[in-house]
RNA sequence: GCGCUCGUAGCUCAACUGGACAGAGCAUCGGCCUUCGGAGCCGAGGGUUGGGGGUUCGAAUCCCUCCGGGCGCGCCA
């Protein structure tokens, strides 16, 4: 419907400049549905946006442009309005005739190729196997998955990645972490090192390497083997967990990779060949002032012992990823890496590369709620809520749509008692149980006798009311909201469009008028048939968010 | 202190990226349905979009400035 409408008034304009009644050939303008139904189906704002420019009233140049309009059958009606909009409002043979392409599409309706194939990376949760997944990270990773799903979606060849250190000091922690568990196990004088980790989990992959060697790592020359199993057991534990999420990824890259590629030197001697490094106390900094970072910002590339810090590889991946041709690539992560993100963007960028195909996603802090009370999390003290536990209490559907159902740069408050009720307060369950209920009515009319899938040509569509074409409309806005949410990387819109299709849904159903399966079978049919589609739709848009479709509840 | 970010109904949040009268869900109050096509629906009250200024046909949205929350500012990740 917009670009036929942007075609319209694009041509009437042209026409309108040709019989010099305007003095532009074409304006900027936008064609949006608006927020008020009584305002038609579609808004236009040429008049005012080329006010200005042509120095007359609004609605006079809203005049010039409607008399020039071809209007076709599919119009109800075209009229200037407020401050001199053009609205829209299609006639009910427009939209019965969307109602059949949707039911005809075979779910192609649903999925709007505007990616056109191109390529994109999208790197999320990207956390370090140090410890299980908190319910931090796990905003994280229903984020990607779910901007991930969205992207292909509409047309777009996603690869899903999953970036972690593991050469650096803090797995050298761990690793010394679970040797000193292993050996106070073996009865044995260790004390786990200053900042170390203290988790319950460490002194369970100690005691698994207990049984499977006994007592003999306890003249294990250095931490390596410890640290290799942790980071072994760890990350199978992460992995399970974003299995229960129905997330997966298609490449992990790591930093040794990196290290033993010579890609972090690389980048090092890059940086200071191009003299944009500073050497201080034995330490090499990049220099804030020469890559145009706030002087704060300070970004030690290599210690004074000779070792790169974490930063560093993260500028050579950024480079690797750029080489690896992706049209675009999506870094997901929590404010406090923002300044991180920045310093690593602004290196590579001094290094003469585009990173413009370069996009950051980043989210507010989660906190939970039961009963209005806050839940105390720290990672530090071992006494954060692990994503897991979320998931058991909750259910994965839960946790996906609540991660979900918030702007990303806001903070998210996940009400837990909310999350576990069965009841129409609850997003998740309002969705789906709109879903269940059309799979039900579905069932029923197989019983009663109606053949499925109905035939689109056959049913007789024009039966259907107002009622009916109203969320046809909605629905047919929704591959658009689709693209506009993909192309801003918020996913959250589609958990909104479900909730408020699935209300006016509920709305619809409860009116005792509204029974889709009554005696008159060829209106039946066609309701059925507008049903088939309602649930369908509903279901593709479940499926982007990553939640279930439940046939019964 | 500096940088980033957020501030919208009593609470939790939307608002198609500058459009028409700022919308939902909780909570509160008042109704309808008594149903396995179950767990649903309708209505009411509630707002100077933190304050002030600016930009323009038009601002919750952009700019400036205060106020308030969050995050960051380590040879940690």
């Amino acid at each position: 419907m917009k670009t036929l409408l942007t075609n319209l008034v694009d041509d009437a304009i042209r026409r309108a400049n040709r019989e010099g009644l305007l003095k532009s050939e074409t304006a900027a303008f936008t064609i949006e549905a608006p927020k008020d139904s009584a305002h038609g189906d579609a808004a236009c704002n040429a008049a005012l946006v080329l006010a200005r420019f042509e120095g007359k009233p609004p609605r006079a140049i809203a005049q010039v442009i409607v008399e020039r309009i071809e209007r076709g059958a599919e119009f109800a009606d075209i009229a200037i309005a407020g401050a001199g909009f053009i609205n829209f409002k299609m006639a009910p043979e427009y939209w019965i005739g969307e109602l059949r392409e949707m039911a005809g599409s075979e779910g192609a309706f649903w999925r709007p190729r505007v990616g056109a194939r191109r390529r994109v990376q999208v790197e999320f949760l990207s956390a370090n196997p140090t410890g299980p997944l908190t319910v931090g990270h796990g905003r994280n990773a229903v984020l990607g998955d779910a901007l991930s799903r969205l992207l292909e979606t509409v047309g777009y060849e996603v690869t899903r990645e999953y970036y972690f250190n593991d050469g650096g000091r803090q797995m050298k922690l761990l690793g010394e972490s679970v040797r000193a568990r292993y050996l106070q196990e073996m009865g044995r004088e260790a004390s786990l090192p200053e900042d170390g980790y203290q988790g319950e989990y460490i002194k369970d992959i100690a005691a698994g390497l207990i049984r499977e060697h006994g007592d003999g790592l306890v003249a294990a020359v250095d931490s390596e083997v410890f640290r290799a199993e942790a980071q072994r057991t760890i990350f199978a534990d992460i992995l399970g967990t974003c299995k229960r999420l129905a997330i997966r990824f298609d490449v992990f890259t790591n930093e040794n990779d990196l290290l033993k590629g010579g890609q972090v030197d690389a980048a090092i001697e890059a940086l200071t060949a191009r003299g944009l490094t500073v050497e201080r106390e034995g330490a090499l900094w990049l220099s804030s002032e020469k890559v145009g970072l706030p002087n704060q910002q300070n970004v030690v590339l290599r210690r004074s012992s000779g070792e790169p810090t974490y930063r560093t590889p993260d500028i050579a991946y950024h480079i690797a990823k750029l080489k690896r041709g992706f049209d675009q690539i999506i870094d997901v992560f929590g404010a406090d890496h923002i300044a991180e993100h920045e310093g690593v963007i602004a290196a590579v960028k001094a290094l003469g590369y585009d990173t413009s195909p370069i996009r950051a996603i980043i989210y507010q802090f989660v906190t939970l709620t039961r009963g209005g009370e806050k839940i105390k999390m720290s990672t530090r003290r071992a006494t954060y809520v692990a994503l897991d536990e979320l998931i058991d209490e909750v259910g994965a559907d839960a946790v996906r749509f609540f991660f979900l159902f918030r702007k990303s740069d806001s903070q998210l408050d996940f009400d837990v008692d909310l999350a576990k009720r069965q009841a129409p307060e609850n997003p998740v369950f309002y969705v789906q149980y709109a879903h269940a209920r059309l799979a039900s009515v579905l069932r029923e009319a197989a019983k009663a006798g109606f053949g499925q899938p109905l035939d689109p040509a056959s049913v007789k569509l024009d039966l259907l009311a107002s009622e009916e074409l109203d969320l046809v409309k909605r629905m047919a806005a929704y591959p658009g909201l689709m693209c506009d949410a993909a192309l801003a990387l918020e996913p959250h819109r589609i958990a909104f469009f479900l909730l408020e299709l699935a209300g006016e849904f509920h709305r619809y159903y409860n009116k005792p008028s509204n029974r889709i399966i009554s005696e008159d079978r060829e209106l039946s049919a066609a309701r059925l048939l507008w049903a088939k589609v309602l649930k369908d739709c509903i279901a593709s848009g479940l499926k982007v968010v990553g939640v279930e479709a439940p046939e019964r509840m």
